[in-house]
DNA sequence: CGGAATGTTGACAGTCATCAACACTAGTGG
DNA sequence: CCACTAGTGTTGATGACTGTCAACATTCCG
């Protein structure tokens, strides 16, 4: 599963095989972390940072009045938090959605690297893509109802998810719960569930027993105004609607 | 007051001194472009960035239905759009607010200056805390409703402005229509105002004249839940609560 | 098997959007 | 310098989307 994160590197231009070696071999002491658990939480000042290999998580936010804003799914093959390579102190947590594996990078490494141009450009341009990302969901969060923004993140997430490997036309595993949809979306379970009820019976898609389906993707991407360039994933490989 | 972004850079780190005067050299280009024009268009494929020296800016995207989302503002000392450096296609526009001046610089010096380590982390270190406002953009219009998020945003530029040296106390200048409000906070302007208005009555702020006047910054913040950490300000100024 | 977590549905309420009219401001040209 | 006009700000009435509360069904997991 390591390819994942490879893959994605790698394609951040031309690292010299020296390199990619030595970014591989980050990749070393690779921990198992429970559904459900931190990863790392708000405020911690960890001396290493985290890669994502098998599993999913999520970034999070808990505000003060106690309401939970999600700003980030990772999948495998994305950096957790670089920032602390850099920052003192997370200010936010990161938490393992189903069961993951987690490669453990210390903070001194990811420094030593970052000497050489060609990986500190690579993570320069990880952090790059994972902006245009969170551009997007404010997007999606500022301007579209609860249909679209539904539709549409269903839409990125198959999108990086093909990309890695982990998605076949228009089937895939999402290990989230309808609360934590919600917790993504700013919306509540509630209305989430709703949400889901009418995007299956307009028979756009589906999302049942942990799997989503979408019947017809090229249909769900027009109707919730998904435009995959923001992923910038041209070196990888897109899914392209079957139309 | 290319000071500010000399600031912001320096502050990643130990440049050395001679990366310090190839950064600064960077700005020699420095154009004039009026209120409300863009600097760059959504799908242009530029072969230079842009670094703000003087006034505003934004970042925004238009949905195809016609909506726009601003989804962030751009202030003395900020690069607009590094991401050019690497990926070939805006995927957003990018508008002066006011009338700016804003340097140019080729992608090529761009990518030139990248081979030293020291500075290739500086950039990656701006990135990084783009990110971090970027989450909190994202838990603004997620989980705040419209009060709390018109005075987070406030609290968050006043910070931002006092960090480059562009407010005092509680007051700044600030460039922005009701309706560029509403297209960043994801309300319309006609609530923006309704908002504005009671922000007034219960003296926390207010907004005349283009002029931001925070009556108590203490206050204002423990109202909006506002927390400074995630500007990672910290060896630059940061606004103390006068509490 | 049984309890907790998650999903589903309905009734009702509130925030914010929409529509519309009018006031004010600022910049333009006569 | 004033008149004029477009843009911006302000306020009210109305309605839609989404949240809240609550009950019940289903699934998951020890």
């Amino acid at each position: 599963m390591s390819q994942a994160f490879l893959a994605k590197i790698l394609s951040a231009g031309d690292l010299s095989p020296a390199d990619q070696s030595l970014v591989l071999r980050l990749l070393d002491d690779v921990r198992t972390v429970a559904a459900r658990r931190d990863i790392i939480r708000d405020g911690e000042r960890p001396d290493h940072v985290h890669v994502m290999i098998e599993g999913w998580a999520c970034r999070y936010k808990v505000l003060r009045a106690g309401p939970r804003q999600i700003t980030a799914f990772l999948l495998p093959g994305d950096f957790c938090d670089t920032h602390v390579t850099i920052f003192n102190e997370m200010d936010h947590g990161i938490a393992a959605i189903s069961e993951s594996r987690v490669a453990y990078v210390p903070r001194g490494r990811m420094l030593e690297l970052t000497e050489r141009p060609g990986i500190a450009r690579a993570f320069w341009w990880a952090s790059l893509v994972d902006e245009a990302v969170l551009r997007a969901w404010i997007v999606n969060l500022g301007r579209r109802d609860a249909f679209d923004r539904v539709g549409h993140l269903i839409c990125e997430l198959h999108a990086r998810l093909h990309n890695v490997g982990l998605a076949d036309d228009g089937t895939f595993d999402m290990p989230l719960t309808q609360e934590e949809l919600s917790d993504a979306l700013g919306l509540t379970p509630v209305h989430v569930n709703r949400v889901l009820k009418r995007l299956r019976e307009e028979g756009l898609m589906s999302f049942r027993r942990r799997q989503i389906t979408i019947s017809d993707i090229a249909a769900l991407r027009a109707a919730t105004d998904f435009d995959p360039i923001y992923l910038h994933l041209s070196k990888q490989r897109v899914p392209v609607p079957t139309a």
